[in-house]
DNA sequence: TAGACGTGGTC
DNA sequence: TGACCAAGTCT
């Protein structure tokens, strides 16, 4: 008895000891030979300066590839170095981010730019908790940044990270479970290769990008699928679990187009709400009734119904809007309106950024 | 800390 | 077609 125990004991070390570390780096070589094989060859790869680094990095959070790309090239060529872009105002940094979605990263990005240039001699800090105090920069960036442009060891922990380990370790805690970012934070840092923790990051990614898919995983291709609990188990289609819980609400917005000859009417969209620093109409955000935004004009509701332009669904992740838009011109509008608005000649509306559906409103009036 | 924050692609 | 997702972060 004493020696099946002493066995038992014996081969559990025997497992920790040396068989997990001998997997571990069977699973980093066979990722990286991938990866160096396989990857996809992006304007950002293959060089290391921190800026494009967090530049490309803030723009494909939340974000495919296809759709970011073109706004790389844009940044990059408007603003080459970290200097430039703190020069810029936020209404240009603003208007080049438009139609990408979720601008407070353009806006965390251009003051994180300015912090640098005044604070740090405008030259990126190495550190993983020096590059997390970056206004935009949370765990993720900070670690890639770190990982890619300075050898640095720490693991990056991203959607595709969650579902490639949550697979290859049939690890079934939900992926946006409180305390899951620490517990995969963990397993993605002990799989790290610390020898090569940006090559090792990024092949990671790819994998989860282009093998390691939510739906129709490339199991067959997969570098690793030996290792695959998962697929040994037939899993893949379920993994990673992730709890739902996302309520989405409804709001009815009409916007008035009102304009002159030659201006038409903005306001500027303050905290505290969607689309933060960009321009959109004069808005009236009820069911009907009165319009109280322009009480001296006396306008009503039902009675613009008739010179109703145009009526859309826009989508946002948690809001549907049903935008109505109305379409009131007028014979001098500096005159007759009054409040937090602006005047906008037709000629100078590519300056200012604009949230989707007021973009395609104007573009199918030909006004852009 | 759970919820807010955009847009476009996919099945 | 609606639900889910895509290199997350902030408050």
């Amino acid at each position: 008895m004493q020696i099946y125990i002493i066995n038992l004991y014996i081969n559990s070390l025997f497992l920790l000891i040396v068989l997990k570390p001998l997997i571990i780096k069977n699973i980093q070589t066979e990722i990286l030979r991938w990866f160096r094989a396989e990857k996809r060859d992006f304007l950002w790869r293959g060089q290391k300066d921190a800026y494009k680094i967090w530049l490309s990095e803030i723009i494909l959070q939340q974000t495919r590839v296809a759709q970011g790309m073109p706004y790389y090239l844009k940044f990059i060529s408007a603003f080459p170095d970290v200097e430039a872009l703190a020069k810029a105002s936020e209404q240009e940094v603003l208007k080049l981010w438009q139609g990408l979605g979720y601008y407070s990263r353009a806006r965390n990005l251009h003051t994180a730019a300015k912090d640098i240039v005044e604070n740090y001699n405008a030259s990126f800090p190495e550190e993983f908790e020096e590059l997390k105090k970056l206004k935009g920069v949370g765990n993720y960036t900070a670690a890639a940044i770190a990982s890619i442009s300075y050898n640095k060891p720490v693991a990056v922990l991203d959607g595709n990270v969650y579902r490639v380990l949550s697979r290859l370790y049939e690890d079934e805690i939900p992926i946006n479970e409180n305390g899951a970012e620490k517990h995969y934070s963990i397993l993605a840092n002990s799989l790290l290769d610390k020898k090569n923790p940006g090559d090792f990051n990024e092949a990671m990614m790819e994998l989860g990008a282009m093998i390691c898919t939510p739906q129709n995983p490339k199991c067959e291709e997969c570098p690793i699928n030996r290792f695959c609990k998962a697929k040994e188990n037939n899993l893949t289609e379920i993994l990673p679990i992730k709890l739902k819980k996302l309520k989405v609400r409804t709001r009815y917005l009409h916007y008035l187009f009102i304009h002159d000859a030659k201006n038409l009417i903005l306001k500027k969209r303050e905290a505290g709400d969607i689309w933060q620093g960009l321009y959109d109409f004069p808005l009236e955000e009820n069911e009907g009734g009165k319009v109280k935004i322009f009480q001296s004009l006396d306008l009503d509701l039902t009675t613009l119904k008739k010179n109703n332009l145009k009526k859309i669904t826009h989508k946002l992740t948690h809001q549907t809007l049903e935008i109505s838009f109305y379409k009131i011109e007028l014979k001098s509008i500096r005159e007759q309106i009054k409040g937090d608005y602006i005047f906008v000649p037709f000629t100078k509306l590519k300056d200012y950024p604009l949230p989707k559906p007021i973009e395609n409103f104007l573009k199918d009036f030909a006004v852009l």
